[in-house]
DNA sequence: CTGAAAGCGCTAACAT
DNA sequence: ATGTTAGCGCTTTCAG
C-alpha cells in the first residue's frame, strides 16, 4: 500500500528523481529515450504525483476556493455546476464554502480556504457592504474574482450578468404585448442584483406608463414575499408584475391563482434567472436567462492572469442574458 | 508580503521550531509560561499556517472528497449544504466534483481527489453498477462513504434514507385517507432508491388493493416522466398517482392540471425526497421527507473512523424519513 | 541534456 | 518540557 514516488521511478528507470520530474511535469526538455523509459517505468509502477508535495515545493495547490452565500439558492448549482467543469478542465480543483448567508461565516471559509493556500478565490458575496473587509483582505493575498454579486467598487474584478439589459428586456418585451400598467416587485437592500434591476425598472418603465416608474414594491428574493406582494398589489390591477427574480414571480403566481387572476391574460408575470422551477410553474415563466455557461468561463479566464494582489485596474465584465418568452406574460 | 513561518515565530520568541509546532498545533504539552510567549509572538507576526506542509508531514490535508453526479439535481444542495457545515465544523475542508450523472467523468474526479491525497471520500454515485469499480478501488485506499445511493454489496460503508419505510408512510397515509385504486411511478433501472421505493410499493399496496401491486409504471426520475405517465396512467383512473420522487410529482401535477384532473379530490399524488420544489408545487405536494441533517451528520461521522482501506465489515445506515402532508393527498 | 543537492514549512522521533 | 535531527515528495537551482 505504501506509495509509489518519485524515487522508486527513479531507481526502476535507472535514472535521478530530477530527470524522472522533468518527464513527468513536463518542465524542461528531455532526451525521447530516456522520457521513454522513464513513462514506461511510472505506468509500470503505478506511480501517481503526490499534489501536496508538489503544491509545497511550487508553491501552487492547484486549488481554488469557491464560497457562496447559500448552495440551496436555486440559482447556484447551475453557476456552481459550470464553474466546477471549467476549473477541472484547466487541472484545477473546487473547494466549496456554503456561508450560511452569514457574513461572519463567509469570513472565516475565507480565513480557511487562505490557509489552505488556495491559488485563487471565486466568490459570491453575502452581502455589498458587510462582506467588503473580509474580501478586500483576500483580494490582497490572491487572485479572486467577484461572481453574480458586486461588493462595491475597486475591490476586486467581478463577472456579473448584465441586469440593466435583462430588465430592458422583459419591459420592451411587455410594451411590445400591450402591458401598460407594470408593477416592479423587488428586493429592498444593497445587493447589486437587487439595486441595478429596480433601477433598470425605473429607467425604463416610463416607456409603458409615465406612472409606471413609482410603482414600486420591495421585499426580499423569496417566495413568501412574491405571495404578500400579490396581496399588496392586486387590488389597485397591474397589468404585469415584474419580479426581481423567479422566486418571487413563482411565489406572486401562486397567490395570484388562488385569488382566481387569470395569468397572463389579466396580468403578466415575468421573472429574473430562469431557475429550474421556471419552466415548471405554472403558467410557466416568462423570465431572463442568465448565461451561466459564460459567466462561469469569464470567471475561470480572469482568474488565470495575474498573481493577485493589488496589481493593476479591476475588471467588470458584463455578461447579456436574454429573454425566455413561456407562458406568464 | 512574504508569509510568516514558525521559524519566524521561533526566532522572536526565542525558543525552538518544534516548540512553537507543538504550541500552535497543541499536539504535546508545553509550559505554560512559554506557550504564552509564543502565542503572543505569533499573534504579534500574523502567523498562519500553512496547512500544505502540515499536510506533507501528517499524512493528513484534512480534506475530504465529495463527489456527486449532479449538483443540478434539486436533492442534493439542501445534503451538500449539510455536509459542508458537518465538514467545516470538524475543521475539514470539502472539495467538490459534479460527475454530469456519467461514471467515466466520475472515475477521473475519483482519481484526481485520490491524487490530491483527499482524506476521505464522500460519494454518490452515479450508477449502481458502472460506478462500482472506481468506488471499489478508492474505498481500498482511504474511507469511503456512499451517501444516497448504494453500489453493490459490500463496497464501502454507506449511508441513506429507508427508502421502504418512506413508502409505507405514504401507503399507510393512503389507505388511512380512503385510497383504494393506487398507482406507482417509478424509475427503471438498478439505482437502490429507484429499486427499493418500488419494490415497498409492491410489498406494501395490497392492503389497500389486491390489484395494487401489479399497477406500476416505470420511466426515470424527471418532471417529463411524470407528465407522460399521467398520460399513460389517467384514462385508467387511479385514485391515488405514488411517485417515486417529487420531480416525477412535479410533473404528474402539472399534466393532470392540464386535463382538469381535481387534486387531490379524484386522485392523490404524492412524491418522495421534499425537495424545495415540493411546497411550491400546485397543490403542495404530499411528500416523503429525507433527513438530510441527519444523513449529513451520520455520513461524517462514519468517515471519521478508521483508517479505510479493507479493513472490517461495512456498516449500513439507513435513517428514518418523516411523512410531510400537504395539499396533494 | 542530466545529476547532485538544497530546500518548501512543517511534524515526529529521538534525545536531553 | 524542550531542543535537535530527520525527513514528507517534490521542484528547482547549479554544475557538469
Amino acid at each position: 500500500m505504501a506509495e509509489v514516488t518519485l524515487k522508486d521511478v527513479a531507481l526502476a528507470s535507472g535514472c535521478s528523481i530530477a530527470t524522472v520530474s522533468r518527464v513527468l511535469a513536463g518542465t524542461r526538455p528531455v532526451g525521447a529515450e530516456t522520457a521513454r523509459t522513464v513513462r514506461a517505468a511510472a505506468e509500470r509502477l503505478g506511480y501517481r504525483p503526490n499534489h501536496v508535495a508538489r503544491a509545497l515545493r511550487s508553491r501552487s495547490t492547484g486549488t481554488v476556493g469557491l464560497v457562496l452565500p447559500q448552495i440551496t439558492n436555486p440559482f447556484f448549482p447551475s453557476l456552481v455546476r459550470e464553474l466546477e467543469h471549467a476549473l477541472h478542465a484547466e487541472g484545477r480543483a473546487v473547494l466549496l464554502a456554503d456561508c450560511d448567508d452569514d457574513p461572519a461565516t463567509e469570513a472565516a471559509r475565507i480565513a480557511a480556504f487562505l490557509g489552505r493556500q488556495v491559488d485563487a478565490l471565486l466568490l459570491i458575496p453575502v452581502d455589498e457592504r458587510r462582506s467588503r473587509e473580509a474580501v478586500a483582505g483576500a483580494a490582497a493575498r490572491v487572485p479572486l474574482v467577484l461572481l453574480d454579486r458586486g461588493c462595491g467598487p475597486g475591490v476586486a474584478d467581478s463577472v456579473a450578468v448584465d441586469n440593466a439589459a435583462g430588465m430592458a428586456l422583459v419591459l420592451d418585451h411587455l410594451a411590445a404585448t400591450g402591458r401598460r400598467r407594470p408593477c416592479f416587485v423587488g428586493a429592498a437592500g444593497t445587493a447589486s442584483a437587487a439595486v441595478e434591476r429596480r433601477a433598470a425598472y425605473e429607467a425604463g418603465a416610463a416607456a409603458l406608463d409615465p406612472e409606471a416608474p413609482g410603482r414600486i414594491a420591495l421585499g426580499d428574493f423569496s417566495v413568501e414575499w412574491g405571495r404578500a406582494a400579490v396581496d399588496r398589489l392586486w387590488p389597485s390591477r397591474p397589468d404585469a408584475l415584474i419580479c426581481a427574480n423567479d422566486l418571487i414571480a413563482a411565489g406572486a403566481l401562486q397567490r395570484l391563482r388562488q385569488l382566481g387572476a387569470d395569468v397572463p391574460r389579466e396580468v403578466a408575470v415575468t421573472g429574473f434567472d430562469d431557475i429550474p422551477l421556471a419552466g415548471l410553474a405554472d403558467p410557466a415563466l416568462t423570465t431572463v436567462r442568465q448565461p451561466v455557461g459564460e459567466l462561469a468561463a469569464e470567471a475561470a479566464r480572469l482568474l488565470g492572469r495575474g498573481p493577485g494582489g493589488e496589481q493593476g485596474p479591476r475588471h467588470t465584465v458584463r455578461l447579456a442574458p436574454r429573454l425566455v418568452v413561456r407562458d406568464s406574460g
